[in-house]
DNA sequence: ACGCTATTCCGAAACGTTTCGGGAAGTCAA
DNA sequence: TTGACTTCCCGAAACGTTTCGGAATAGCGT
């Protein structure tokens, strides 16, 4: 009861009362004042929900938070949420978050939100080659972007281009003279996990390396310690470690610790992400700079003009990430455990990113 | 249009159908199993948002995350948030969540959320002394729960007791005999800054001790190196450094190593929150475990019955935080930098909480 | 005086649900 | 036969908004 508060104590019918506010043309400019006046003397705002209900829409967009072992932390999806919750609020929709442990229950909890009207669109993360939240949400008809790829495509996406940073990460390991760059990844049925390994993979090919081992696993500190410790321990020790998060990195780093192998001198390591704890590794972490805000922002316009009706099966941006040299690579080490080469001068190494001159 | 589907295509009144699917007694039996049958096999579901509009309710949760420089990769939001959600949803409330900085931007969400009607109830977290936030809910009537204490009180609250955790920690550190202990702490006017300390302060005061130098800035890694620095440079510099979190200890720990002092011998760090990378620092961290998602459940318990009408008011809890005892922490060295005492002994220290023990 | 147009306003329906206050039919006892 | 009581059902209102299709009034030219 609040338009008709407004119109009753104006004197005005609801419907004049409504379209005054709505900013039509067929009420007077005398009414219109007069209008918003007691409109705000009276504090109204509309009522979203009875709004909603009119329409036909329910004003919110859905995200499914990844839960379970080894989940946790993951501030990726704090600072997707941190980057879209502004430009959401300006839309005027909200930001309806849930959580679920990945597989069946998180398909449930999709469901859950389309067959209950309760999201007009929704954000997918994690995406995996073969999808099948993709499938039902393209099948239900709702809206929704993605972030990562799929192999089916024919969706809205952005995805960073984790093809193109390893191949330039796995590159750059090269040129500082490695030839053995072993690989720590994501489980490669995640999209991130596959396009990443692709670059390193195909760095390796055009240089005419032979494929070095690698090792996959959810991305967590302590599947990434396990499988360096694997790496480190076969035949043929890999003189760098590429690995798909930093999470992963920073396992590895502590298992090159363990080995007392010295990160960026007896190991290279380069890491995915520059999360805030890479800067403060116990070697500083030579990192991709992934630009989540920045991809967030696209999202978001696609996820809005998706809502204004247009098709997004063609809305596709791939990223780029930035590299952020650190301490934990560097100039491959000879046979005899001294560094072999300079071909990479050090101001290329960015020293100035060291901790305490980025307070 | 679609209790009245079920209506037409049985030949009853939407009332009917209504009071046969909400289960009350005045219907048939043989009509209700004729109105479930219909319901299930069209794939009825009640449009949450009639239901809300009458209601009156808006059946859903707001909580505003704190953005802004070093509030990102906060693991704790995260946590709690997948530790809420899944309760949420079987009580069938949605969780919006929206970003702001802290500040005014901060309280100007909390009025839009109340004033647009968008939420039953508000989860606060990093509660201040002071808190405006606190007080325009409580001016609102709105119902809510804060996670952190007030200085007036009089909401429902759960709190971990930061007070008695620093106090266990201090006196933890006396009995390993360190006699200068430097405090680098949030700032006070947030709850647990001000708590955290407090603990830190009175455990000094009853061991006799000197109130050792502390220092306070917003927790991340950057201010805890830079805020080391500064005690570590100063006259008597402390052979131990109690952090109010992890991020601020991981950014000691590198202040440590830049001064070529070992973490655990040299100089003792503990911080707060077991945080996925404290087990992954430099030199693992000993910290204390606050149970985020125990607090959660608790927290989700007060905000149910206030929906359910009861007062929130009484409604507090103060939760324990438990050690996590790691290697950053240790007998404090004598004068010549030789450890001084071994009066706890070695198991207490935990050493299976090496990661590659835990991986 | 009449018709035409512009301007300004409004009644009523619709979105889908819940609930209040009955009402019709049947049963049972007096 | 009548009244009371049970059982099962329903009409209508209400939540607060938007919007369709007019309708009333005034101005204007003829």
């Amino acid at each position: 009861m609040s338009l008709s508060k407004i119109a009753t104590s104006l004197g005005l019918s609801v419907t004049t009362v409504s379209r005054a506010l709505g900013g039509y043309s067929d009420v007077a400019e005398e009414t219109r004042r007069r209008v918003e006046a007691e409109a705000r003397r009276i504090g109204y705002r509309a009522n979203p929900i009875a709004r909603r209900l009119r329409g036909g829409r329910s004003d919110a967009v859905g995200i499914v938070l990844p839960t379970g072992p080894g989940q946790f932390g993951e501030p990726f999806f704090l600072r997707l949420i941190g980057a879209i919750g502004p430009r959401l609020a300006e839309a005027g929709l909200d930001l309806i978050v849930s959580s679920a442990r990945s597989g069946s229950e998180e398909l449930a909890l999709y469901r859950q939100f389309v067959e209950n009207r309760r999201v007009d669109a929704m954000i997918v993360a994690r995406t995996r080659l073969e999808d099948d939240r993709v499938a039902y949400l393209t099948h239900a008809r709702l809206p929704f972007v993605t972030h990562g790829r799929t192999r089916a495509g024919g969706h809205a996406s952005v995805d960073i281009d984790g093809t193109r940073a390893f191949h330039e990460a796995t590159q750059r390991l090269i040129a500082f003279g490695h030839r053995r760059i072993g690989f720590i990844g994501a489980p490669l049925d995640y999209g991130f996990g596959f396009f990443r390994e692709a670059g390193w993979r195909s760095a390796l090919a055009e240089a005419g390396l032979p494929c070095a081992p690698a090792r996959f696993a959810e991305p967590s500190e302590e599947n990434g310690h396990r499988l360096a410790h694997e790496l480190l321990a076969g035949p043929d020790r890999p003189t760098a470690l590429l690995c798909a998060t930093d999470r992963l990195a920073i396992g590895t780093l502590h298992a090159l610790g363990d080995a007392g192998l010295r990160p960026g001198h007896d190991v290279s390591v380069i890491g995915y992400d520059n999360s805030p704890v890479s800067n403060y590794a116990a070697t500083p972490l030579t990192s991709y700079d992934p630009d989540i805000e920045g991809a967030a922002g696209r999202m978001l316009d696609m996820l809005l003009a998706q809502l204004a009706g247009q098709d997004g099966a063609a809305m596709n941006e791939l990223r780029g990430a930035t590299l952020v040299p650190r301490r934990s690579d560097g100039p491959a080490p000879d046979r005899n455990g001294q560094i072999k080469s300079r071909a990479i001068s050090r101001e290329e190494r960015s020293d100035d990113e060291r901790p305490h001159d980025t307070a």
